[in-house]
DNA sequence: GACTTAAAAGATGCTTTTTATCCTGAATTG
DNA sequence: CAATTCAGGATAAAAAGCATCTTTTAAGTC
């Protein structure tokens, strides 16, 4: 439990490649797939999901491909991991399911939070700039 | 991803309620199951891992039950999760699978490692105790 | 020693998620 | 319009999650 998915892994080093491409250099799906070694198509639509979050950006045809939507720099780890794995350490509560009203004075409930937001913060503290070096 | 599944749900509690019985007062399934709101052989398994994992005490018969092998000041949610869950965020290479010799020349990998140890040292200051209360 | 109680251990099955693959459609270019 | 490249939807096999059931073992009771 509590690793990253293939879908995570992967997720992480295809923008880690974008970012290692020069300038202005869109990236093929294919090339892609070779380089990080992944499944074609199920790279395409982890690909296709960072389009749509604004991470990355694509274009069609010939010439066409992806590269990152924003410098490497405004890139995180955690811009990555919620946006193919969603929202990470969903809070229940640790105590009873069906009584707890999940506020403050839950202490089990306010515990799960803050380790949340701690793995939050460090995926937060690593750029994709930092790691594609 | 990157959560708590039911069993881990079921075990923080399931220890949580031992913690808050009596001093040398043993809780039968059958009780905690319904306490905590859990499936009754499904919470067995999990403390018969526990029993396996020397955070739990365990007695058959007539008197017998669970009961924290250990004071709850001693047992962190870290001890419990990583009992029923296993080792949390496993440590897969974030570039390429095949050529990444895991070691310290490996950027990402040092990140993820990062990751995982501020990730167990937060569960690690969480005390069973201090969620009983 | 037989009987009851309660956990241990193993086998099994259902459901959901993960991990893809494939096909058709849409956009872009030459 | 023909080739290229991504978008989106449908489908399916494999793995993990979530249990349940049965039998066995251990401990106390009569």
């Amino acid at each position: 439990m509590m690793g990253l998915t293939r879908k995570g892994e992967y997720a992480v080093r295809g923008i880690i490649y974008l970012a290692r491409q020069k300038k202005d250099q869109k990236a093929l799906i294919a090339e892609m797939a070779v380089a990080i070694d992944a499944p074609q198509n199920f790279l395409a639509k982890i690909m296709q999901r960072f389009s749509q979050s604004g991470i990355v950006q694509s274009s069609r045809g010939v010439g066409g491909g992806f590269s990152l939507a924003k410098p490497s720099e405004e890139i995180t780890l955690l811009d990555i991991v919620e946006s193919v794995e969603g929202s990470i350490l969903v809070n229940h509560c640790l105590l009873r399911s069906k009584t707890c009203k999940n506020d403050e004075t839950c202490r089990a409930h306010r515990a799960w939070q803050k380790v949340q937001d701690q793995l939050r913060a460090t995926l937060a503290g690593f750029t994709v700039a930092s790691l594609a070096k």
